[in-house]
DNA sequence: TATGAATGAGCGTTCATTCAT
DNA sequence: CATGAATGAACGCTCATTCAT
């Protein structure tokens, strides 16, 4: 992450040593699970620390107040997220498209599928802090990524590139999205993430350059 | 809509007479209103109940408890979204699929984009209650109209209609969501809309049945 | 009480029934209750409004927040206080200027000596709020009737009366505050009120204009 | 201070080493520091603490208690001034008592005055702890300070000098706070100092007994 | 002995809900 | 019926104090 986060939103204290990390992970873990079994309304800063082992006040020592705590779980949540992307985008590097385009869908869904009611709980909950900071870093890095990957394409080039990039992740995102909000059945789902990889590639030949040099996209 | 909701999320009373219905649609401007301009954490029946100019006690009589306001909010909203989707649908009824899927997406965000600020506090407000019956609801009616309206198409027809139709309404509803809650400036938010036709198109030609005979969709 | 206060320092309600007047008097005697027994430190919401008789949430209705009570309080207090000594002022128009001088301080005196413990926890609690405001205020009213009285003394005239008003209400105010404050027992305070008296007639004396014509005060 | 103070309220140890003595001035002035700048309320034994540039453990070593720390604060400052005074007192001995007044109240209001921030935020939080104890032992060394040289006045003998000089004493000190807490423009508070000086000797002169014989105050 | 992370009672405040008027 | 004052549980947060290191 490099943009830079409001200060006030940061963690007071960075854990220098072992216990403080126990801690500070114990905290998020807690959070998690108060958000996942009482929902974002019941997720007090009493039930965290309850469920964390440790006092109010000590998790006012890792945290100015509520909001910050929130947000720095997020920001661990799209942190690793977007490692996860990039890790996956940096592995298709020369691959023709429709490898690219499965590896990001499966990527992006099986980190969300990981831990089901987690990814439940925080979809829920984003609207509780004003995390577009997050966001709008979560996506540069994504986006950078993918624009990378997708301009090493072995079968396609492309005249709008960050376009095309916007469009695709958007997709896969909301859809991803959309679909877990649904609480779509297993099948179904695994079903339409399938056919949103055919979508995909369907709309990058449909707007690649053949023999990287005919019109664009738009 | 068919589903049954909760018998204890619905309105009180049956707005009979002109009256109540005046002041129904006072409390759900005001509800709109208050969410908007102070945010879903605002929200409080005292506010909604001022700003509609009716005391709590009123808010009271037509709404058991404060999710029940919400949750009828909802309904509305959804109502009436869903009524501007079935609309669009059985206008393009025999039209080819571009069409449609131009009618189906400009719909959509049509809808979403009339009053902007009220789409981003009821996506924001989302998680504050249970409303899955509402989305399912909103989703069968949806669906339906989508899948018949595609069942007509003049020039495709597709082996596995509902998938096809589940993953079409989930791409166009998820990636709006997404490029709402990205705050994308209009023109990069209209470029991407135009691309998500193209995808949807794109898509729809790869999983036609040419000559309304051949292979299914994944 | 002509000054303006901080808006956010009042009431939040004037008392239009009969009822909330009760449960404002309640609510202030209460909050004098808690101050004597148990100190500034320990007046809490909570113990005001269980001694009230009434809910936190009722004291809520009131003030805004727990320093427009105390503030309010103070207002109270002052204000009658000048009213009393306004009073005295009045009563002594024309007299011999230690007449005016006894019935001042005698008053002042016993103002404060009225309810002793309120009186100590009120001096004890005066850092609590910032109530300069209110203490100009006071103090306004004060200088004005007591210049007024002097400038009608029949045995003097003073050059500088400002000043001299200033120098003896500072003066007595001091000196009665130091004696309340050092808890002195009765027969002493007494003694030094007498001695306060006198010492402020001397004072008048040595700094008036005989035949109202002479030197003048500083 | 020949008082005795609460054993609770001491400080913990001696301080016979350099290092220790070092440290309490530390303290003493960050709890000063804290007080000016954040006000009472704000002052937290942490906030001292890290001012003081110690951490809260070693603070505990000194004081049982945050009360201990401000008790002692308070001592040291009421002994600085006390001990003014009697220096004062001393310096006068057999002059005239026009000279005394002057002396004694120009000596406390310049030792209010030195460091005017410093005067306001102790005048202010005076009511944080019990200091009578304070009080009484600081009012005992000047009572007797003060008798000793008004008894070796030049000019002016008195019947009841306890009387008077309680009356003297609590006037200045009375007037000096009044003034300082009114927040008097310089101009005014020296105006009223000098008055004051005024008022103290015109009382001395009416209540001396002349030649050293005749009747008494009171 | 010095440290400062941990504690948790207690604070000020909010707000969904009730019910006497 | 409509009202809105009253309720009080529950929240976020502070800070004097302790004690393992």
């Amino acid at each position: 992450m490099t943009s830079t986060p409001p200060p006030h939103l940061t963690p007071r204290k960075t854990p220098r040593q072992a216990r403080a990390t126990v801690t500070l992970d114990a905290i998020f873990e807690a959070t998690i699970q108060v958000l996942v079994s009482d929902g974002p309304r019941r997720l007090t800063t009493t039930r965290v620390a309850e469920r964390a082992g440790v006092s109010v006040g000590t998790m006012y020592q890792y945290f100015p107040h509520k909001q910050a705590l929130f947000y720095a779980l997020n920001e661990r949540y799209l942190d690793a997220l977007a490692g996860k992307v990039e890790g996956a985008c940096l592995g298709q590097h020369g691959a023709p498209i429709d490898q690219m385009v499965a590896a990001l869908v499966s990527t992006y869904w099986q980190a969300k599928t990981e831990r089901i009611e987690v990814t439940h709980a925080l979809y829920r909950s984003v609207a509780e802090i004003d995390n577009e900071p997050l966001i709008d870093a979560f996506a540069q890095r994504v986006d950078a990524a993918t624009a990378i990957m997708f301009a090493s394409a072995s079968d396609a080039a492309f005249a709008d590139l960050p376009t095309v990039v916007l469009t695709l992740l958007n997709s896969i995102f909301g859809t991803v999205r959309s679909v877990f909000e649904r609480d779509l059945p297993f099948a179904e789902a695994d079903a339409v993430m399938r056919q949103l990889m055919l979508m995909c590639t369907a709309y990058l030949q449909a707007v690649r350059v053949s023999d990287r040099s005919a019109p664009a996209a738009a």
